[in-house]
DNA sequence: CTTTTTGCAAATCGTTTGCATGGAC
DNA sequence: GTCCATGCAAACGATTTGCAAAAAG
């Protein structure tokens, strides 16, 4: 594996995502960080957003509404995705034992703690609709 | 909403989606019913799969691996996907009653009862890797 | 001086769409 | 005859990649 060398843009996109809870898309990355640096280019967010991802600085979810989300906060806990709006939002749950339990009895493989994804409504879009 | 007309396409569409278990993506879809339909096109097959989602007669599930995939089995379940080979398997659990009752606790919003995706390593790859 | 990172643009991948033609009803 | 569905190709959005120049060590 290469050896890793700072980069001023790296820090401000890792700064960025430890900063905020709104899992923001590779391209509202792009966007805060081109404040601070007016000549990053977008290829230079995803190479770093990856890269973070790979060695454990980040998390990459995957969401079926317009591209993938990043969240800088590592510590173990639950994703929601909104299937109304399209948000996702942290579920700052007890570790579901129910789950591994219930997986491991007929389930052949290993489920990751805290990996999974929930979809629903969330409470604004619940209150917007009636 | 526009009355749907039979298509003899979407007809096969549907019957290989009952048929199978493995999840596959608009473009396996696409290979299979060509094999009965050589002209088939692949806009053709993702409008079909689009449509059956939308009027409840197959899932489509979102991964980070290569695309969307397709379900005809629209029973509740669970869905599981590997981390390493990027398949998606069925999980028959009972129903997790413990996700909903701590999620009801402390989050504004509500999740939609079997909707998750759990993520790990399946058994298959497991065994590879050692 | 060597290796990594950057900015840029072109390429790629999965998916959607416009349009003229064909099929369902 | 009226709509809906199809095939095709072009368009699209998100992401990746090749490459020469700039920055880090």
């Amino acid at each position: 594996m290469a050896t890793l060398k700072y980069s001023r843009q790296r820090e401000s996109i890792k700064e960025y995502l430890n900063s905020t809870c709104e899992h923001p898309t590779a391209d509202a990355v792009y966007l805060h960080v081109k404040q601070e640096y007016p000549n990053i280019s977008l290829g230079t967010v995803y190479r770093n957003l990856n890269l973070l991802a790979d060695i454990g600085e980040a998390l990459k979810i995957t969401t079926p509404y317009g591209g993938d989300r990043f969240d800088g906060h590592t510590h173990p806990h639950y994703h929601f995705c909104c299937t109304t709006c399209g948000r996702v939002i942290d579920l700052d749950l007890e570790q579901l034992q129910c789950v591994n339990k219930e997986a491991g009895r007929n389930f052949d493989g290993i489920i990751e703690s805290h990996s999974m994804m929930f979809y629903g409504t969330c409470g604004e879009c619940m209150r917007k609709h009636s």
